[in-house]
DNA sequence: AGCCTAAACGGACCGTGGTCCACTTTCATT
DNA sequence: AATGAAAGTGGACCACGGTCCGTTTAGGCT
């Protein structure tokens, strides 16, 4: 008899089940230090003891600290974008490009407050940042409301400095250390948008 | 008799003359390692190895890696900032403040292009980036000019996002990962600077 | 049930950034 | 020239990220 064999189409085919089991226990340790100590407490030895495992099985299963880091962010981020995608307005379609870039940006900004931390180490990779998906994919999704919205410059430029805008070491920085009000980068976001778009 | 005793007000009190040999020995060291093989062989052991001293000695003149290749760039660095500050225009006083900052960009961007993986490296600090005295002076510098402009907005913002445009590991990846050409990014930086302007 | 192979495991090991502190050197003062 | 304290020095030491490889285990096949 076959095991599984059969999986959905977006899935990696296989994943053992001790594997399985070891990803969730590493995962569900590595937000437990989080929670608990703050994202700095989270090393590649403290979560494996942690759950249990050697510490070869943290990186075999997530690559590197900031692989981690992102397989965190990966619930959380996963909801935003199914939010801008598919969701209701003004995020999601059916509003004007101008508001849900705004709405975006605003959401975005949302997040950084509550993830901020692990987000700023998740960024943290030199180059794999921008390549990786979630990335992309925001970028992409501005590109896109800046062609709808007529916008006749290089898109994708302007796109990576509107996302460079919501960086989250700038964000908290501005907001923790200049002590600048949320509001005022969210209203700074809104009139950047503005102004870009013209 | 007094050694010195005397400084130049810009000039931090002392250094022994022992300490300002080694800083001298560390920065050449350093430099002809980048030179020969890249920025990332620079390891502080490799430094201190090559100038004679211990590694303690490369902590204690620089403080940490980051601060080493700070220290690299200092020079350069610095002669961009006489140039827009005294220099003669358009990226000198006299000029209009939208060439400029236009005239800034591309000076910057030559400067990412030539030593690029240096200052990539010295950005990649998490905190201490935002805080150091060659990034507050870009950035208000960049302020200051949209305020001569007239802009009416959140200069300080505003000026963030503009000098994040120019930040060495985007424009790395623009233009080494993505096959942007150089001039491209340099018209992408005219055409965002007119844009926040209007 | 027994076999076989690919996958997973774990912990010893390495290189690097950074700290520490007992020892040495400089240099203004006398 | 002698002196004393502040500054500098160096290398042992630590923590962490990341690699390696010999061993173990899951699970499809016969």
């Amino acid at each position: 008899m076959l095991g599984d064999g059969l999986h959905l189409v977006g899935e990696d085919p296989a994943e053992r089940s001790d594997a399985a089991r070891n990803r969730r226990l590493l995962l569900e340790a590595a937000e437990t230090l989080v929670a608990e100590h703050g994202p700095d407490s989270v090393t590649m030895e403290a979560v494996a003891k942690k759950a249990g495992v050697g510490k070869g099985t943290v990186f075999r299963r997530f690559g590197s600290r900031t692989g981690l880091m992102r397989a965190l962010l990966d619930h959380t981020e996963k909801q935003l974008q199914q939010d801008f995608m598919f969701g209701p307005p003004p995020l999601g379609p059916g509003a004007d490009p101008i508001e849900r870039l705004i709405a975006f940006g605003r959401a975005r900004l949302a997040l950084v407050l509550v993830v901020g931390e692990v987000l700023r180490a998740a960024e943290a990779s030199p180059d794999l940042r921008y390549e990786h998906p979630a990335h992309m994919l925001c970028t992409a999704h501005i590109s896109m409301l800046l062609r709808q919205a007529g916008v006749d410059g290089d898109v994708a430029l302007l796109a990576d400095v509107l996302f460079g805008a919501l960086d989250a070491g700038l964000v908290l920085n501005q907001v923790q250390v200049r002590e600048m009000s949320i509001e005022r980068v969210a209203d700074g976001w809104d009139d950047l948008v503005r102004r870009i778009m013209r």
